[in-house]
DNA sequence: GTCTATACAAGGATAGAC
DNA sequence: GTCTATCCTTGTATAGAC
């Protein structure tokens, strides 16, 4: 049946090398990952590997670039659907804790690659704050969307702010102990007295917790 | 005045060595930290380390040993003085919040340094666990006695943890851009929202009494 | 304890046949 | 596009004089 166009053929192996790195630099790093070592993983010669990337650094840029767009696209729309606080809360914490458990490289490969120092060209720094920007950018549509904070970007960028950084607090926990899950319970009690916090309606949203006081000061 | 013993003079060397080595490492991480490179940064030789350290995870092993002893005995007792909830989770977050100004590089050591992946020997891989555990334990500790939870270890441990993440996370975007500060204020709700969540009485703790703070470190 | 010099392996990268 | 063979640099580590 018709064999691959020899051109198929080439972007299959360039795939398989950015899988490969993927996989290697995710877990040991960029610095501590060698071209010979994803040879040898993916059974391509060196000079393949130089051919499709030119360069260490490329092959970087490239699987940073995969990497981003391959979670964005699993993202789901920021746009969150539920008729109340309460539902879309719901909703976006199960994304965002289902997104941790499919993508468990998405922080790594931001800290572990992030790490070259000086080293970094600017093709790969763009790389990394493109990457990194592009899951602010979510995170605050997705909370503005939940708490209905389209007049109020600060609060949304706090909320956004403060999810990020528990999941990627959760990412570097899930260094030590692999099975390491995102916490929505507490997380999700956070976010509303947050919410509260800043005056945001969340209408009788905490439903079975909290008899005693959530905080409801101002400032 | 007379010169050191001469043995005072070693003990200098290798303290000059661990400071550029942990500089070094927290920036780059170990894998992009070479022998050479920290030999250039504090001027001795390259043998001289050897000397001294007997090898590169000799050295990675002293500097995550040298960290650890070093923030565990910046760290504020984990008794934490107050006499209500408030004053106390006050004096709680501005300790953390100046120890993660203090102390930039606890985390990043743990993450950049950790990432030795299989090359990790046995003594690193120690040094890594006793490191975390170390932290993890006076976290809940301080905890325990901020909220008085002495008889409820699963909550002292969520509010630990929760405590916890939120810091690496928060060392996670310090990457990005260097003058990212803990910020204490989100922290401050979500703390007393999940201590009240768990039923913990905290006493009318929220808003009046304290101004939305903004506790961060001086100097 | 410190220095110079060096052994030896591994890493990044390229040449050129196929 | 893929392979073999190779160059050159850098890295870890050691030897031995001082």
């Amino acid at each position: 049946m018709t064999e691959a166009p020899a051109q198929e053929r080439g972007a299959r192996s360039r795939d398989a090398i950015l899988d490969t790195a993927t996989d290697l630099m995710s877990r040991h790093g960029y610095a501590a990952t060698s071209i010979s070592m994803i040879s040898a993983a993916c059974g391509l010669p060196v000079s393949s590997i130089y051919w499709h990337f030119g360069s260490k650094k490329g092959i970087y840029v490239a699987v940073l670039e995969r990497a981003r767009t391959t979670l964005l696209a699993a993202l789901p729309p920021s746009e969150v659907p539920g008729a109340d606080v309460a539902q879309r809360l719901d909703t976006f914490l199960m994304e965002v804790g289902d997104a941790f458990q499919r993508h468990p490289r998405g922080v790594k490969l931001l800290l572990g690659l992030g790490m070259m120092g000086q080293d970094a060209s600017a093709a790969a720094v763009a790389e990394v704050r493109q990457y990194r920007d592009a899951l602010v950018d979510w995170a605050r549509d997705s909370v503005s969307s939940v708490f209905a904070l389209r007049d109020r970007p600060e609060a949304a960028d706090e909320l956004a702010r403060f999810t990020l950084r528990m999941v990627s607090g959760t990412a570097v926990a899930r260094w030590f102990e692999a099975d390491t899950v995102l916490d929505t319970g507490p997380l999700r009690v956070a976010l509303l007295a947050l919410a509260a916090h800043h005056g945001v309606p969340t209408r009788g949203v905490p439903g079975e917790d909290a008899p005693t006081s959530v905080v409801t000061a101002r400032e």
